[in-house]
Formats: structure tokens, sequence, C-alpha cells
DNA sequence: GGAAAAATTCATCATGTGTTGAATATTGCT
DNA sequence: AGCAATATTCAACACATGATGAATTTTTCC
């Protein structure tokens, strides 16, 4: 009613040219596929907002793609952040064959760097912020995440080290590295947000060895 | 247009009545003054759901208010959140001098002691879950968690236990509990959601006391 | 008693959301 | 040449949200 028809081709929004663009002669890869700029600028708005606040529209316009085509090729939002962190995760969800072998008594260094090799390469990392984002208000990302632990941690670190309570030493593992994860890349507090993988790696090792194998408590400081 | 004006007292909605109610003879401390009831709710409602998803109209609703009362009472949304936060967090901030006392070679002992103290108590456990739902989503939440860290835990370990890396050390440790709190609180991760706490305490105090004052690493699995 | 302040609800606005259906332009197949 | 499939945008719906201003009732103070 009091909506003023936009002067076509004249405001600071370009009104698009509708219907399927020419191709062109581009060779495919040129401009990636909308399909594809899609599910990145997913990928990116998810990790940076987490689910609930990345919206559609904004998904679309990172993509510079009409709302409407998110939704003609994944579906609902949920489809769409399934499909998303489904295609940046899947890479890492199938590296860590490394916790099963070699020396069980490095078994925490190798968990320790398998975690930094994930989180300090963006690629990677921008999909588990995207989870870790969600996880706290959305019941989806949190199965996820849950299944992410269970099947490509307890399970494999598991039949490396039986004992009772193997599980619960492999979540106190992981909970070490997830609140590094919290502190440095979704707080950034510091120092710790500046601090050098390496010296990082040097200090969580022995503990996460300790979470998972046991043995003697670390001792007290020498005083 | 499709909206049917509900029957007056007999749909589910009652309509509620105007104006200023009649404190009929109440000292006051019958029922807790809307003021309360509201601040309460939105606690309640910001621990359930993080700060996005917890609407005025549910806080609203959960305290039996007008959604406008929230509004008069606090402003914004946002100052709704803070107050709510700040006098649910406030007896939790003041508590911890337990750290600046005591053996320092306990120190891991006692911050391990005083987290599950506080997050064992639902009554604290609370306003800290809003704050973790809101953090990892919303600037302030972040803001204030990162002031929390610093001011309660930060100052008062490093005043006793001097140490160049000692700020590195305080987050190592804290990240090994904020860890375990977004495993056994937010996720609910089993089996650490039904562990006991004391013999988590077992676990951890060891750890913490180790990234606070160092001493040599936990010794590998005797094999 | 009368006026100001306080406590409360109602109605409404502007905006943003997820989603859908139709329209339009291009490609590829026959 | 024609026709189905595909890729894309437009326009709109139904709904939820945060916020505001006015109305209404009560208390409090003079």
């Amino acid at each position: 009613m009091t909506a003023p028809p936009p002067a076509p081709s004249s405001g600071p929004s370009t009104p698009r040219r509708r219907g399927r663009p020419p191709r062109a002669g581009r060779t495919a890869a040129d401009v990636p596929a909308a399909r594809d700029r899609i599910l990145d600028a997913a990928r990116e708005t998810f990790a940076a907002h987490g689910y609930d606040k990345a919206s559609v529209r904004a998904i679309a316009r990172r993509a510079e793609v009409d709302p409407a085509l998110v939704h003609h090729y994944f579906g609902t939002k949920e489809q769409v952040f399934e499909a998303a962190v489904a295609k940046a995760a899947a890479p890492v969800l199938a590296g860590p064959s490394v916790l099963a072998e070699g020396d069980p008594r490095e078994i925490g260094e190798r968990m320790t760097r398998l975690f930094f090799s994930v989180w300090e390469n963006p690629a990677s990392r921008e999909p588990l912020l995207a989870i870790i984002r969600s996880v706290v208000t959305h019941q989806t990302a949190a199965r996820i995440f849950r299944q992410f632990i269970t099947k490509n941690l307890v399970s494999r670190v598991a039949q490396r080290l039986p004992a009772p309570d193997i599980e619960t030493r492999i979540e106190l593992a992981v909970a070490q590295l997830v609140g590094v994860a919290m502190l440095r890349y979704v707080l950034r507090a510091e120092p710790l947000a500046s601090a050098e993988a390496e010296d990082l790696i040097r200090r969580l090792s022995p503990v996460v060895q300790f979470h998972l194998a046991g043995g003697p408590p670390p001792l007290p400081p020498e005083h």
C-alpha cells in the first residue's frame, strides 16, 4: 500500500537480469558455479555468526545470488547447514587415522597435533567454528558434534587403549582441547589467542596423554 | 483481517486487567514484584536458549507479564541481558578469594573445586550457561566473559604465583575447565554428563595444578 | 479530595525471517 | 526448429521480533 516501486536501474541495488545467465564461453571454472558459491558463503556465514544469526538472505547476498536460489538448491535452511558443514568437514572427518597408529605412549601428542593442524588451517577451521557457534543453541549442530566426537575419536582411540573408563578419559582430553578452541578461536582471549601453536602443543600434549593413558598424576611444582 | 477478537475470559489467553494492580494487603514479598519476576525469567530464558533465541516476548510470557513491561523497566533487550546476568552472577563473581589463600601446591584443587561448586549449583549455573550460550554469537556476552576471567581468575592467581608466562598458564587451566563445562553442561555428552563431580575433581585437579604451577610433565603410562 | 507518579496492558509499527510460486532467460536434446 | 530441463530472479506470504506511545488503573503525596 505504501510501498513505492523502486525506480529500476537507478538505485544502489542493481536489479539483476532475470532467467538463466548465458554461459559466454567460460570453461566452467572461471566463476565458480552458483551452487558452490552458495555452499562457500554458507560455510563462512555460519562460521561467523552461528546458525541462528546466519540468515538465508545474508548467505545469498554473500554468494551474490537471490535467496530463492539457495532454497532451490538445498531446500530448507537446516539442509543448507548440513550440506555446508558436511562438504567442508568431510576431509577433516576422514583424516585422523593417525590416532590409531603408532606408539600409544605418544598418542597424546599425536592427538594434540591433529587438533592444531585442523584448527590452524582456516579452511578446516571454519566448519568447526560454524559447528561450535551453532552447537550451543541448536540441537542439530549439537548432534553433529557429538557424532564427530564419538565416531572419530572415541571409537578410534578406545580400540587402541582399552580401559574401563576410557570414554571418560577421552572426553576429558577432548574437553581440554575444546576449551582451548573456545578461548583461542572463539573468544580470542589473550595471550592464548596469539601464542605459538608449537608452544601450546608442548604444553598440552602431556596433559592429553595423561588423560588418555593415565599414569601417575603430574607432580606438584618443585616449590 | 483474519484475527478473531478473543472472547474475554474464555480463550486460553486470558486478557489481563489493565492498569496498575491493587496491592490487596500483600506484604510486598507475597508474590515477588513483577520487576524481579522479569529478571528471573530473563535469566532462565537466556540460560536455556542463548541471547538470540531468547525473545523479549518469551521472557515476558514466562514472567506472566506484558512484553512492554520488560522494556518499561529495562529499556533494550541488551540491557535486560546485562541486568539479568549481573544480578545472578554477582555472588559468584564476588566469591573466589579462595584462590588467593592457602598452599600454592593445592591451588589446582581449590580452583577445580571452585569450578564445580559453581557449576553443580543450578542457581549459579544458570547465569553461566546464559553467558556461554550467548558468548559464541554475541559480542557483549563475550566481553562479559573475558572480564570475568581476567578480573576473577587471572589477577587473583597471578599475584599468588608469579611467573613470566602465568597468563598463558591460567588460560590453559581455564580452558580445561571451560571444555568440561561445554561437554558436561552444554552438550551433555555421556559419560561426562553423568559422572560424579568428586571423580572429576580427582581427575582434573592435577591437570589444573600442572598448568598453573608447572613442574615436570605427567609421566607416560607404565605400559 | 485532587494531582502526580507508578504499574501495567493494548495496539501498533517497522523490520527481518524462512519459504513458496510464478516468471523469465538460457542450454541441451531430439 | 522445437521442447524439456535448468538456472536464475521477482514478488509476495505469513509470521516473529524489538520497540514505542497511548490508555487505564492504582498508589502515594500534598
